[in-house]
DNA sequence: CGAATGCTTCGGCCGCGGACGAAGCATTCC
DNA sequence: GGAATGCTTCGTCCGCGGCCGAAGCATTCG
């Protein structure tokens, strides 16, 4: 065998991403947030009861982890492996058949920012991330991360009250790996304040049917000021 | 979607080697070999006419590539981005469910130095490779690999007669992405040839029922003096 | 040419597993 | 307390797909 691992480790993971349903639950699940089994219910496109037979099927396969947290059950996935995998499977996926796929400049751009469900990824993403850990204004440790009160000032300063945002269940500062750049940029509440912040500056734009961001000329100037970076 | 990639992409990819037969099949071209429709069904443990079918299914998914060939059939992945998602996705199996696995000894002299079918991988293979680099014998760009008439001359001095192997469809150089090391190891023809002649001096012994391979201490005198490389 | 080999197509069997709804816990809300 | 919500367990159904053997094409061999 090529391989160190049984065939039936192979087998067995790919079985698990080869469903349609538990394949939609961990794509949603991609960008590191954690949803309650009711909303991967809804994505899925299948019954809670079913949802909750994928989720136990994903949990014992080590590709999702589970935390119960009063009624609702909050999945995330499990590992940084298991998403480094899916990215790789996504990319061996397309085109299959076909030939090549024109990757082209469109790509670029997606890597130079991006947009992550609700806040930013690329080099803009891990650049922020990188700039706020370096004026101490948050910290990493392991897998969570946690917001320092000088960061709650810094940013109080840059417009962003996280208080007033709510007592949502959602955590305030995540993180969640770079599919770029494989390191990490912000997510959770913190995240989605700054991508938010930083439309309404003007200093990224949308743009249509794609998850490119553009940075404007205020943008470049801002985040260098604020920040200290400059994306190329 | 998080995924630039729609949900039903990830789940025929992942569908295609979720099952056990595949799955053997597709481990088993992860060197690069083509291989035959009969060594697969022998291989998978399923009759010809199942294997068959297997065949064609992961073609028409663009795993694998088959050519014609008189009346036999080769078989091989069909491109890189296929054996580079197979990688990842055992990596990502492995302790999907257990925590940790007794990593110990045997796991540590795999990681040290093992066979890849009919090449050498571990540390001792991503050293070669890269040995084989650093003095111009070998260049890689990008997935493809390629020897260099300074490099031709090398492995005749090495007892390594490249246009005596024949004739082959084989590839004469090829690289795989090694397991444990995450960086490339030399596979196709070459990769054989260094094999069989580091078997053939000594260098390396084969043992029973695992694809450790020892290294003698010939073959640390040896590696060291013509390579310049020393396997901790 | 006929016989042997390699693989594919066809037909049929069978079991796995994904789907749902109803009922059962657990938790929170009023 | 009771009602509402969120999720899981259970029972059941049903269809997909993996499996095989026999037959059917190809190709090569003698």
């Amino acid at each position: 065998m090529s391989a160190i691992v049984s065939t039936t480790t192979l087998a067995e993971f790919a079985s698990l991403l080869g469903d349609p349903a538990r394949a939609s639950i961990v794509i949603a699940l991609m960008d590191g947030r954690a949803l309650t089994a009711g909303e991967l219910s809804w994505i899925a496109g299948v019954s809670a009861s079913t949802t909750s037979e994928h989720l136990a099927k994903l949990s014992a396969g080590g590709i999702i982890a589970v935390e119960k947290q009063g009624r609702h059950r909050y999945v995330r996935l499990a590992r940084p492996e298991v998403a480094a995998a899916v990215e790789v499977m996504m990319a061996a996926g397309i085109d299959g058949p076909r030939r090549y796929r024109p990757v082209g400049p469109r790509d670029a751009t997606l890597r130079t920012a991006r947009s992550c469900y609700d806040h930013m990824a690329g080099r803009l993403g891990v650049g922020i991330a990188a700039a706020l850990v370096r004026c101490e204004a948050i910290r990493l440790d392991d897998a969570a991360a946690a917001l320092t009160a000088h960061g709650e000032r810094f940013l109080a300063n840059f417009g962003i009250d996280l208080a007033g945002s709510g007592a949502s269940k959602r955590p305030l500062c995540r993180t969640c790996l770079d599919w770029s750049e494989r390191r990490p940029h912000l997510a959770g509440r913190l995240g989605a304040a700054l991508f938010s912040r930083s439309l309404a500056l003007g200093w990224v734009g949308r743009q249509s049917g794609t998850r490119a961001l553009a940075i404007t000329p205020a943008g470049r100037q801002g985040f260098a000021g604020v920040f200290g970076i400059e994306i190329a």
